[in-house]
DNA sequence: AGACAATAGTGCAGGGACCGAACGAATGGG
DNA sequence: CCCATTCGTTCGGTCCCTGCACTATTGTCT
């Protein structure tokens, strides 16, 4: 705390997440909530106005006798935050506005196999540079999601992404003059989840995504688990079933060889089934067999409940540890959740107390770009005097 | 952030903080490390004095040309924090000073079986006010470290102390007069390791003490690790190898069954061998089984190698999940540490990369103490206005 | 209809805290 | 003996919050 600068921009801060997470109210109302005085709210209010960051809206309907008095709200036009997520097949952005509110959301499919980073990443500015032409004007940062271990700005491990170690994202972005973070797309995704949908608010909680391997992302405290190497909460290559198959790390027996995407459509088909075509997109094999599920089809059902034990006996040991108020469920975990929770939960109540803390993402594909999203708004709200004031009168 | 009274706060904290992690210097010095100005540096030392928190020293050798300053300290000897701890068969109290001087410790075995909690609260009551009256004046708070899973003040479970559940521990020491909080005995080593001792300000390190059972606590980006309900971090009854021995918990094979104190003497001793006389005092028991290792008894070390690989095999676990810095041991595993080291490490390498992450806690048996003591001195370096100023002068 | 109570929001003086600059103090070097 | 250098303090200025007074607006009671 240096001077009465940053005293300032706390309180300016506590104003905007008050009116962020009880929604618009009166300058009394949020005096009295935020401890301050009504004058000095009245001070707050009329510079967040001026930095474009809230607005007044409707006088207050009365309710008892007084003066009504006139409701203020964040008002998130002006402001935004944008989440890239580089995965193996697509590219995809999202925008939040300050409010939450979805901006701009798009989507390239990545179909040329070999292109190298810095390809990659000129699409993704590309797309940036229309979503910011479009719906989210008022950028204050980016952040990407990879699917991968991050330092700094640097992947440092990918192992679905192998061309991908030793680039510097942020540098593959630096042409759009924003500031760029990166983050693991697993965390990211965690973090969507403790800001949006049903579990918002939520401080302990577990996220685990389904893709080819298994990413997981921990919030404990309200805070990102990171580690001292950056690769907390990293569940794939978990040992907890010794000397089973073979995994992508030169071990055997991590978490991902038997709930990853792979073990799943190993269990469910033959080799020449169409399900195990590897020149087929993943998600047309999904559908495939989430549609085989439905029609009822033993050995589908059979390698589902497989997976869903599966999970539940990792769940087992990250529930005991973290002790989380819900593991999310992500990724194609979501897809065929219908399928996975009851032999999880099973799974689950023979090994911990707390077997019902279990659900499935609401928010889909869509969890790593809103999470990033999310991110790139924080400065924001740390210290709104990072806004500049608008120069409209 | 309300007024400039927490910007005080705040920079007296930050003052404080230098000191206590940097040692003494002079107010220059002080200004250049913390940003603020020679000015308020002054002001801020001039008050932290009269608080008795800081005292002058000698004055600086001067080294190069100029006025030479005078070296401000951290003064210790008005302030202290206390750590009790309440085990099976003994209380323990232990009293750190604000330079981290144990200012007073003492021990009493608790031989009368049947003594409910009240009455074992009411003689540590008694031999914190011993040690009030003895080397730790000025005390500010207690911290009670118990076996157990806590809520606020109130032991929730412990397995171990069957009696407590349902304790409020802080109205039995109410008399006292000063705040008590309590924690988990394992949290509270966990911490006691990450603020002294040759890991002192790692911010992610995994502390697992072997007892009876196994208690565990994870410090992740230097905040204790809790979880929705408290119970984060709890090691114990991992679900590590399904189906087999039983534990009190109910359930089967949790690692505690596997690595746990009892384990070992099983495996290290016939039922009628003195090592599993129940009558006997567990620490002379684990003396004698020291000894037998030592002295290359096969059957001794080939069961504490099982208690190594089983220790390897859970920490494996952690480390994937946590990535911490170290993982400390302690509690009976510090004390036979010699001889799982080696199985630990090989079991650790063949399950994750960075297998050289253990080490043997210094603190020994006084770690969860002075966990307590730390915890209670907390509140004097986040404001240090809760200290009084003093009536000399 | 009018008076009164209750609530909302603003204006103003006051005080606390930090900053910047200037100044005295103490020391080594030339 | 003078000067450059560094330490610590003093003093005026600025920023921001507080408390109180004051106006504005509405409902209720008589």
């Amino acid at each position: 705390m240096q001077s009465q600068g940053q005293v300032r921009s706390a309180n300016l801060a506590a104003a905007l997440a008050c009116l962020r997470d009880g929604g618009p109210r009166s300058r009394a109302r949020l005096a009295a909530d935020t401890g301050l005085t009504k004058a000095t709210v009245s001070s707050l209010v009329a510079e967040l106005v001026e930095r474009g960051l809230v607005a007044e809206g409707a006088v207050h309907r009365p309710g008892s006798v007084g003066r009504p008095g006139t409701l203020v709200e964040l008002d998130g036009r002006g402001v935004c935050g944008i989440g890239v997520e580089v995965n193996v097949d697509y590219l995809a952005v999202l925008a939040l506005d300050l409010g939450g509110a979805v901006r701009w959301e798009s989507r390239l499919a990545l179909d040329v196999p070999g292109l190298r980073p810095v390809e990659v990443l000129a699409r993704a500015s590309a797309m940036v540079a229309e979503a910011r032409a479009g719906g989210a004007a008022g950028a204050v940062g980016i952040t990407v999601a990879v699917p991968g271990g991050v330092q700094g700005s640097v992947v440092r491990t990918a192992p679905n992404l192998p061309g991908w170690v030793g680039t510097d994202v942020a540098a593959g972005l630096a042409d759009l003059g924003l500031p760029v973070t990166v983050g693991n797309d697993a965390d990211l995704s965690a973090l969507a989840e403790v800001s949006a949908g049903p579990h918002a608010g939520v401080p302990d909680l577990v996220y685990l995504t389904g893709e080819v391997g298994v990413g997981g992302g921990v919030v404990t405290g309200g805070q990102l688990l990171r580690g001292s190497t950056g690769l907390g909460g990293e569940v794939g290559h978990l040992a907890l079933t010794p000397g089973d198959a073979p995994c992508g790390c030169g071990r055997r027996g991590c978490w991902e060889t038997v709930v990853g995407l792979g073990a799943l459509l190993r269990a469910a088909a033959d080799p020449d089934d169409p399900l195990r075509d590897p020149g087929r997109d993943l998600e047309d094999r999904l559908a495939d067999l989430l549609a085989r599920a439905r029609d009822g089809d033993a050995r589908t059902l059979e390698a589902l409940t497989g997976i869903g034990t599966g999970l539940g006996v990792g769940a087992a040991v990250l529930v005991a540890l973290f002790d989380p108020a819900v593991v999310v469920l992500g990724g194609y975990f979501a897809v065929v959740g219908e399928f996975l929770l009851d032999p999880l939960r099973t799974a689950l109540a023979q090994r911990v107390d707390a077997a019902d803390r279990v659900a499935l993402s609401t928010l889909g594909f869509t969890a790593a770009v809103r999470g990033g999203a999310h991110v790139a708004l924080q400065p924001v709200f740390t210290d709104p005097t990072t806004v500049p004031l608008e120069a409209s009168a």
